[in-house]
DNA sequence: AAAAGTTGTGAGAGCGCTCTCAGGCATTTG
DNA sequence: CAAATGCCTGAGAGCGCTCTCACAACTTTT
């Protein structure tokens, strides 16, 4: 266990200051070239690690960044959408020399004063805020307080929040149109209520139709919550509708809706087409395997990463609106292929 | 966008000292009730939030503890596992005021001088480290560099090394003989390699047919990775020795060997009864609904937490070895109840 | 009633870094 | 060749806390 050290120490080894090693450390120009590698030297020998509190402390900057993710209780374990986000997430701020802090609510309480582990006690630099179905109560205060954040979706309110979202209404729009050009003419849809996603992507369905002629049917839409125990429920009321195919908001829901086409005794997709939306890995796997709107959800963590950091290096920058595309990946349960 | 707080700038609106702010702060003793109260009532009006960063410089602790994954690529996305643990792992900092810090590792280089990250820079003051099948590299560094951790699961090398695992022997042994007691003769079991918990469910599994009266039958007996697609493999070739039951090592596993059994045009539990081990959210989905081996994953964050802390606040105690319970769930697939 | 112990508070010295300022030295300019 | 400019380095002042020490004001002991 040896004893810890200081700049002043290192700058002692390699008889400089103190400051002349800080300005090695952080990549300061105008240091002559063997005074520069004679202090690596001594670093690397001695394995040195700057104090990251003192760090903080003087600079104003922890070099952390916050991913909140709150309403944890549903989607966090049902779905890898998060572990997904995470990892990307996780990826860019190694990259970027950022420490990541996850915090994630599980009382109303700890949601409610939210606001204050992230204000006023440089705990952390910025945040990634992400939501499923309810608008946060924070996002305002965030702006208000000036704390440095990204979105991950698309708020109710955008008025300078920077937010990434991926193009839901075109993902929707696009996996509908591909139903209707294969001939089927009852095409459903599983939606889900109070997020914009799910506004979006009902959009994005509804212009399909209108696109191509058809016009809504009110009964072919019914609403789930994002998980497959509510996409089962809400197929088996569609399925009294006799629709031919249906568009779902999410493969967690689109796998529970094949559930209950199974159940009906019917097959996939000859009964009944279906397009999820996500392409997570169980949609790989279920019988058969489901054609899906791939969202590049681990790209969407980077972007953020990068975007945020970004923010912090030069702040004053108007907020940023990015929208990221998705992809159709046709595989069995859309009836295109066989 | 009010200037910053200070304990100082607190001390003078309520008339005390700097250094009484901070016993208020802390809860030290000794502060009469008066003045508590003013500088609590300030304190409260104000917003006032310590600077962390401070804090820690000052303190030598920053209260923020570090959970690390290895291994992502594979395990994350497919397995709620990590999600489960991570929740009960946030809980219990939450609520002991602490901060996660979520490391993952996504080259071998980041794995390799994770160390560094986490040594003599006072960034984190514990870690909570996870490991899946592969034997971190890193653990005897942490040991040598006397950085405090709790290991979630049962390393190879378990000296001085505190621990919480389940009891994947008795889970095992148990599963195991509840298939046997139903009057299942060619019990088979898809395990896994390279991994403690593996090993013990393995020993839990032999144990378990030679108390009753079974002789262990290799061909038997298969190995996946705790991926769906493994089990599915497993499946595969144990069908071609007839098993009427297996115990599978995971849900993850189970779900495949399923998928597996019903790709062979057999029924489940009437021609293969199937057990699997965690009893993850899809286990309650699948058709039939799995039997499976219960873990308390989210206590094991929990439980993880708490003894790191205690560990830091009670450093120089004996390493502990924790061991919970796991708890039998019966549903369909086992042919127990109908 | 003097000595000893308690309790509550303030002063002040750090913790290990960053960053401004000033100055030494070498190089360029008028 | 003096003056101005640029490059490199050190000194030193914080950043906002914690924590020891000293001491004043009481209370208890002898």
């Amino acid at each position: 266990m040896m004893k810890r050290l200081t700049l002043e120490k290192i700058g002692e080894l390699a008889g400089v200051s103190r400051a002349t090693v800080s300005r090695v450390i952080n990549n300061h120009p105008n240091i002559s070239s063997h005074v520069r590698e004679r202090v690596e030297q001594v670093i690397a020998e001695t394995g040195y690690q700057p104090n990251q509190a003192a760090r903080s402390l003087a600079s104003n900057q922890s070099k952390i960044l916050g991913l909140v993710i709150p309403n944890v209780v549903q989607a966090v374990f049902t779905d890898p959408y998060y572990p997904r986000l995470t990892q990307g997430i996780s990826a860019a701020c190694n990259q970027l020399g950022y420490t990541l802090a996850l915090f994630l609510f599980h009382t109303l309480e700890q949601e409610r004063d939210a606001v204050n582990r992230f204000t006023g006690n440089s705990l952390i630099d910025g945040l990634i805020i992400t939501a499923d179905n309810i608008e946060l109560p924070f996002v305002p205060q965030l702006v208000e307080r000036g704390i440095p954040f990204v979105y991950i979706g698309r708020p109710t309110v955008t008025d300078g929040v920077t937010y990434i979202d991926v193009d839901n209404f075109a993902g929707s729009y696009n996996a509908t149109v591909h139903l209707l050009k294969q001939g089927y003419t009852r095409v459903a849809h599983i939606a889900t209520a109070h997020n914009t996603a799910g506004v979006d992507r009902d959009q994005g369905y509804r212009k399909a139709l209108t696109d191509r002629g058809f016009s809504v049917d009110e009964t072919l839409i019914e609403y789930g919550d994002f998980t497959e125990g509510s996409g089962y429920d809400a197929m088996k009321l569609l399925l009294a509708h006799k629709p031919d195919a249906v568009v779902v908001q999410s493969d967690a829901m689109a796998l529970g809706a094949s559930r209950a086409v199974r159940d009906a005794d019917l097959n996939i997709p000859e009964d009944v087409a279906i397009i999820g939306f996500d392409d997570l890995p169980p949609a790989l796997l279920s019988e058969p395997p489901l054609t899906t709107m791939r969202q590049p959800i681990q790209r969407v963590g980077i972007i953020a990463t990068e975007t945020l950091i970004d923010m912090l290096q030069n702040p004053k920058q108007p907020a940023q609106h990015i929208i990221l595309p998705t992809e159709l990946v046709i595989r069995g349960s859309c009836g295109t292929v066989n």
